[in-house]
DNA sequence: CTTGACCTTACACCTTGCTATAAGGTATAG
DNA sequence: CTATACCTTATAGCAAGGTGTAAGGTCAAG
């Protein structure tokens, strides 16, 4: 099988194939001798791995670490609990901000409403905006959202 | 007062605020014979301003409209209204997304603690991984996450 | 007159996971 | 023989919001 038969096997492009190669996740494959990549079914299933591993949130990093311990012939799941366990505290932690977040909003655009810049002082850029803060009940810690991340999945 | 006074009455480093100015959000100021740049109370207010956007959720790409909406005379409130209310909306979905994703880790690690991998098939990378979307319960839906993305704020 | 804190510019780099493009070689059908 | 679909490599670019570094100019204190 070649790299476009595979990728359309996965549902990715032969683009992205090579880059999981150069990124160390699968091996260097074996060519045609005009230089085509072949794939076995194993490499098919090792790149389906990837994508499973990426739609649960695991990095290409992660992934590679997964796959490397594999190689070395450890079975890796007690990593990968591990690394799930990891993600689903980060989605949460994710979550909660959010949530702190989409209630700050919620309750500037309340208070917008309830008293629209008629009242705009002269000197301000956006009045709405500028008394938002300055009312300063709300103190974002420092480094709240500092590993916040998208998890990925496309 | 010089821009490393200005960032450090913001809270912010020299360099982002060289960085607003280059992304426009800030004119180009005054200058000494020797060339610093000089600040007055109304352009750390403008700074002010745009992290105050920003912790609302507002990209540096809004940000600058409105600031040019300000410049060219307008108010720009209605916008910022807009802006917000369309920021709201997002980070319920990004919010709901989360709890979809979540909810799957977490199954997905229910399951693994109730059949641990003891049961390891050969060929497999790490059976837990590749039993769970065999599954199949879970269609993750064409580019639910496609924009999603940490709301910036710092 | 030197040290050190501050300022200047320009450019590269970071994160992640690819995508796009250029410039070319190969395989197959008609 | 040619059209076209596929493959190769290398390199650049995106999103977003900056940070880091090099190489140098300026200013006050001691």
């Amino acid at each position: 099988m070649k790299i476009g038969e595979l990728a359309r096997q996965i549902g990715i492009s032969a683009q992205a194939v090579r880059f999981y190669e150069r990124a160390g996740l699968l091996h260097e494959p074996e060519r045609t001798p005009s230089g085509y990549r072949v794939y076995s079914a194993a490499e098919l299933k090792r790149v389906r791995f990837i994508r499973k591993a990426k739609e649960l949130g695991f990095s290409l990093t992660e992934i590679g670490d997964i796959l490397r311990m594999h190689d070395a012939g450890q079975v890796p799941c007690a990593q990968v609990m591990a690394i799930a366990e990891r993600h689903l505290r980060e989605t949460d932690a994710e979550i909660k901000r959010l949530r702190r977040f989409r209630a700050e909003l919620s309750s500037a655009l309340g208070r917008w409403k309830r008293t629209p810049a008629r009242a705009v002082t002269g000197n301000a850029i956006c009045e709405l905006i500028e008394r938002t803060i300055d009312d300063n009940h709300w103190k974002p810690g420092r480094g709240a959202a500092k590993h916040a991340r998208g998890n990925g999945r496309a």
